[in-house]
DNA sequence: GTATTTATTTAGTGAACAATACAAAAATGT
DNA sequence: ACATTTTTGTATTGTTCACTAAATAAATAC
């Protein structure tokens, strides 16, 4: 069951992780439908044929994306969620956001508002995918708010889901706005303003 | 110099600011390249010169749908921005979003927003155009808020630009929510949440 | 009636799209 | 050495893209 012998055929000439970094960029600033395969192969590096005997097509490599993106520049909710209070993971998932759509050295806005938010029909699984995505994250926040009425944290009255909704209304609105141009100062008041209204909504204060 | 006169040649079999409207949906639905000329044209009862011929290429149709969705659906920030207090001009701005997004009689979400948030290299300067319109509707906000300040209505260290960029940033995430199918009601709670907020960050109480 | 103007229809243009067929190349297994 | 396996490069598939040339049709102008 190991898969740790020798590759027989012969040997991929470019690094598979690498290129599909390059391919999540892409994806990341174009969306789905704005960047072509030749387009990513060309980037990657490598021919069109190459692109699909190591990534299936053009859906899978952006699901690949997606996958990259979440382990790696979007890892936000699992350690914010395991944070102590409910208002640490409210500002931890805001933070969070702010630094991943301002990071300097990938491009600005969030793959999973800008990556097929709207599509063409033929696309339109994909969009809806993205949109079932972004809704589990607002679930797991829901359960972490319930959980913090259960525990005290936050008031018994508290709209658990209605918080989580509010964090990620404002959550995508600052992905819009990092997409416009806003800078990452502007957005770090917007993570204040709406963390004095979290306190004020769940009654914390 | 007025235009009454008869028109000289065949006249048009369609009604034009119809077929506009019908482009703007389509717009609204799927983003300027998530529908195609031939897709358009056959939705508005039209062949493709017909369209050509009426309305430039596709980037003008796009411009003209935005014009139109300016003056018809999305008229929010004319008679928002004549109220008398700040307060409700927030409010006005975030509720007139709520209705626009998810108005029943039109797709879901805000074309400013999805229409060209993301797109082709090519069609950069359109996506760039989207992006001015925004700053341009928070620029109005910030004007307003910050003729508040000087009447008094609202305090003088309040801050205007970072008071219209959080209602911008609530109201871009209330487009995004829209889309991903979150409803009218819940979204009227983020509003209720959002001016909470505005009203503490503006230190009105 | 004839000329002029504009819209409509049919049938295309070349370019770009996602995806592949095929054969040469480069590794391993025996 | 030779068969097997996988990748690579080249060339190409059929389809869709935005856009248009050309002929016909329907109105007004004189």
């Amino acid at each position: 069951m190991s898969e740790i012998s020798k590759t027989k055929g012969r040997p991929r000439k470019f690094d598979k992780e690498n290129a599909l970094k390059i391919a999540l960029h892409l994806f990341w600033r174009h969306g789905f439908e704005g960047v072509s395969v030749a387009n990513l192969a060309s980037s990657m590096g490598i021919n069109v044929p190459s692109l699909y005997a190591a990534f299936g097509n053009k859906e899978q490599l952006f699901f690949k994306s997606v996958e990259l993106y979440g382990k790696t520049n979007a890892n936000i909710y699992a350690p914010a969620l395991a944070l102590d209070t409910a208002y640490e993971v409210a500002q931890a998932i805001l933070l969070g956001e702010v630094d991943l759509v301002t990071n300097p050295e990938a491009p600005d806005g969030c793959l999973m508002v800008q990556g097929a938010l709207v599509t063409s029909p033929e696309s339109q699984e994909l969009s809806d995918m993205m949109s079932k995505l972004r809704l589990t994250a607002e679930g797991w926040m829901a359960d972490r708010f319930e959980k913090a009425i259960e525990d005290g944290d936050l008031p018994k009255n508290a709209d658990a889901k209605a918080l989580a909704c509010f964090i990620m209304t404002v959550n995508s609105g600052i992905a819009v706005q990092a997409k416009t141009g806003v800078k990452r100062h502007e957005l770090l008041k917007i993570v204040d303003y709406s963390l004095l209204a979290f306190r004020k909504i769940a009654m914390l204060d």
